[in-house]
DNA sequence: GGAGACGGGTCGTCGCGCGATATATATCGG
DNA sequence: CCGATATATATCGCGCGACGACCCGTCTCC
């Protein structure tokens, strides 16, 4: 499947701890400093593309005052491909700062 | 407009200097260790969307060996939106590094 | 009793990725 | 000479993914 920004979130979200819905949505507001807010029909799109690539899985359910609450979880292969994803991003963002920004911010010596 | 990492990619390409579209495809294949190829109808796709948001335009034509070129350029707030992108990349990429790599070296052999 | 946070989920739209396709020139191997 | 490959442009249509609108509820606070 596709890894995109939003996908992406949610398998970092999960990377932490099991999640509920509602938990990763707020999990994914926070990773993203505020800036991707995962609408419903984006949250449960994701997740069942995660489930059916074997990168995710239900977790079990637990009820807190009166509220059901489903829990996901990643799985290796899930670990795997976030593990492999966050390397790409690492060089790619390492690359594009040597692109944008001419100007060494650490001072070095090139 | 959303920025996806193919249009970031097409950005990041168009930074370093002035393309045109089958240089774009080179430079980006490159920008992502041959991970990323455009197809033709991403490409304009994209650029046109970057031509609409102010983020590139048109900057001559050239002809080389009897085939046309037609080049692209960035925007000034093309080159901020860049900018602003790719300090959100960076941040996610080291909080990600944080929560995904229990393990020291990245270990590649890049 | 109403507002707003918390919690689940579906549906329809639309933007975007992308392969297929069309068109054309230069190069190189067989 | 012919076909394959590379360079170069651009369009079209399919399908997937993002996302808001909307639906159902509970609990807390005012």
């Amino acid at each position: 499947m596709r890894i995109t920004e939003q996908s992406y979130l949610v398998l970092l979200a999960l990377a932490e701890e099991p999640r509920h819905g509602y938990g990763i949505v707020q999990a994914v507001r926070d990773l993203s400093d505020d800036e991707v807010r995962l609408g419903a029909g984006t949250l449960y799109g994701v997740l069942d593309r995660l489930v059916a690539a074997g990168w995710a899985e239900a977790s079990g359910e637990e009820v807190v005052d009166g509220r059901l609450r489903r829990y996901y979880r990643l799985t290796g292969a899930g670990r795997e491909a976030l593990a492999a994803h966050t390397d790409r991003l690492t060089a790619l963002a390492a690359r594009a700062r040597r692109l944008v920004a001419p100007r060494p911010a650490t001072g070095g010596a090139w």
